[in-house]
DNA sequence: AATAGGCCCAACCGCCAGTTG
DNA sequence: ACAACTGGCGGTTGGGCCTAT
């Protein structure tokens, strides 16, 4: 018949991840690498289904994650994917390295469907709003936002709307990014708007080719070979998100934070083995997390092997 | 200072696609 | 070919935090 549920759901928690929890995933995780997400809370010892067990760690506890806010050109890339693709997430999100699908869908829809308005753009559409004048920036706040939306059914453009869309995205782009490279290097040259193409057919663009950033010339293009590692003292002064409030009290990304894991794909190998092991220490021995992670002692480059230089921020 | 309302985001839910036996 | 199963995706929700009154 139909689908069973992926767990059982009585006797399992909800909710807010602990830091037992928490603590209990990384440990697992990185003991024995990601493995069939239904056994690992059993094994883990974890009363949480598998896939909440999966949720946590690609969108929270990852090593390779990004947090904080999207920086300007990570939203512009997301605006233009979104214009050619649509809701997908996470071929969205495949996009921009180390952000998950989750994240970029709320930054959507809290941050650049908003911004989007004001500027006279249908977020969904990524045409002018019917009402409003639109090339010229005027920051007019569209009064029902919910209506506006509902009366737009379509959720994705249509094929032949997207070149039409890049009108749009054009203006969006130029309007911030200093004008002429951005256009030269057609940030999106590799995605070019071709009208055979279906949605599904957008070509990825590996990071390496991605080669816009006209304005933030301090954002590497990454490919894995080519992270650039460093040596790295963690800093007092957490750069990290701004969203202080996380709904788990604790946060082990903290940890892994202040640790300044390398944020590069996801991969035991990477991690040396006396590192992986501290780290592990940290973890199966720490009963206050915090208290554990504070006073670590002045690291030498071995201790911190490596952080990769993304440091967009800056 | 209290509180109402809005914002933000982690987590959940239900569905779908792919895989396996 | 089919059912059972897993992983993944997109939409939605709930609760904590922030801000305006």
């Amino acid at each position: 018949m139909g689908r069973q549920p992926c767990c059982e759901k009585v006797g399992l928690k909800k909710g807010p991840w602990t830091a037992e929890e928490d603590k209990k995933l990384i440990n697992f995780i990185l003991t024995n690498g990601q493995c069939c997400w239904r056994s690992l809370p059993k094994l883990a010892g974890l009363l949480r289904c598998g896939k909440s067990c999966r949720l946590r760690w690609t969108n929270y506890l990852r090593p390779d994650l990004k947090r904080g806010l999207l920086s300007e050109y990570e939203e512009k890339m997301v605006i233009d994917l979104h214009a050619q693709l649509g809701n997908r997430w996470s071929k969205i999100a495949s996009h921009l390295p180390g952000r998950t699908d989750n994240e970029i869908k709320n930054h959507w829809n809290t941050h650049i469907k908003k911004k989007l308005r004001k500027m006279g753009i249908d977020p969904l559409t990524h045409k002018p709003l019917p009402t409003t004048p639109t090339h010229d920036h005027q920051f007019q706040q569209q009064p029902h936002d919910q209506q506006q939306e509902q009366s737009l059914p379509e959720p994705v453009p249509s094929l032949s709307e997207v070149g039409q869309n890049r009108e749009i995205e054009t203006i969006l782009f130029e309007s911030s990014i200093t004008d002429t490279e951005a256009k030269e290097e057609g940030p999106f040259d590799s995605m070019e708007i071709n009208n055979g193409f279906c949605t599904d057919e957008v070509p990825l663009i590996e990071p390496h080719e991605i080669n816009l950033v006209p304005c933030v010339p301090s954002v590497p293009l990454i490919e894995p070979h080519e992270i650039n590692l460093v040596p790295c003292v963690p800093s007092s002064s957490s750069s990290s998100s701004s969203s202080s409030s996380s709904s788990s009290h604790f946060s082990s990304s903290n940890i892994l934070e202040e640790l300044e894991l390398p944020t590069f794909e996801w991969g035991m190998d990477f991690w040396d083995d006396d590192f992986s092991n501290a780290l592990d220490l940290l973890i199966s021995g720490a009963d206050n997390w915090n208290a554990t992670v504070e006073p670590l002692p002045p690291p030498t480059p071995t201790q911190y092997p490596t952080r990769m230089v993304l440091d967009q921020e800056s």
